[in-house]
DNA sequence: AACAATAACGTTATAACGTAACACTATACA
DNA sequence: TGTATAGTGTTACGTTATAACGTTATTGTT
């Protein structure tokens, strides 16, 4: 067997790419937020992965880029403000965290979940939002962002390549 | 003080309203699953409660009426079945369990949740279950029932009594 | 620059939520 | 009346999330 390219040994922090960083700091210069070294990290790591992942994945991930163990809390702080922000959404129905597709101005979470491969889509719709937001406020509810999460089976996972089985893939949340 | 008049001590399992039992059973034969004693018990115990309990209140409450530990896959499962055949719907992001308030026909979890108070209201919305299939399919998804939840503020809760603070209520999720 | 106020971070411990594996029991149906 | 299947009980374990508290860094003000 040929040696691996990439072991388990320790990585640099991926670069947050500068279109990005700027636009992350523009989002938190307005909100007055913060955006520290260690919150770079964290959102620059969850921009590296195609698909949702949880906290203690991310935190494995954290933890080899950085060669040192940390403690959940840190990455639960960090995902914390990064979801307060608008930089990044929780998933609840699959409790994992990806990042937003167009952080630019505040909406809902709304997302197509593959209960198959774990991948998650995110759409707009001002329609969605502005059927909720009316459905609240004539029942004198005072919304918040709608968390709007549809689950079933991407367009791959329902058309599978020759030799696939339909089964799901292992690590598939 | 006076003795209370319903201390910790064994309750007898709540009687689910002839009615409910009534369509609970229809629901089941329709969907080929079996409405057992302790299922029944755990929906009755659920329709008891006005607010969304998570899966441990359940277990606590359970323990308490039939006067003997239960282990939480027992609560976990029939909580399952519940959801399966869409006699309760699962609130992901308070993580918590509420009967359905219609569940003649299956549709979409769709709900306004209080911040402050716990109190969950549900909606029904052909529309956007509607909105949410159509803008699924047109990307080649295969949509499955979706999870809408919009946090906020209820009425009551916006509008305290007099004496009221504005502060949370202990136990609100 | 020195200070106070506040926000972020690190560390340890623990709470809350959920599932795996396996043996046993009840029900349904040939 | 067997036999296949679904449901239940029990033990143990895995995953997700937070509490409490002290330290460090940043910000805004003299």
């Amino acid at each position: 067997m040929k040696a691996r390219k990439t072991a388990t040994r320790r990585l640099r922090a991926p670069s947050l790419p500068a279109a990005a960083l700027h636009r992350a700091e523009q989002l938190c210069t307005k909100a007055g937020e913060r955006l520290t070294p260690a919150r770079i990290n964290a959102y620059a790591e969850l921009l590296t992965q195609k698909n949702p992942i949880s906290a203690y994945e991310l935190l494995a991930l954290m933890e080899q880029r950085e060669g040192r163990k940390l403690a959940p809390l840190t990455v639960y702080r960090q995902l914390d403000f990064l979801v307060r922000v608008g930089l990044v959404h929780k998933l609840t129905s699959a409790q994992a965290y990806v990042a937003c597709e167009h952080p630019d101005h505040p909406h809902d979470t709304l997302y197509l979940v593959c209960s198959s491969c774990g991948k998650a889509d995110e759409l707009e719709s001002e329609r969605v939002a502005e059927l909720l937001s009316k459905a609240a406020r004539s029942r004198g509810f005072k919304p918040g962002k709608a968390i709007v999460e549809v689950p079933g089976l991407c367009q791959t996972c329902r058309q599978p390549p020759d030799g696939a089985d339909g089964i799901g893939v292992a690590g598939a949340r």
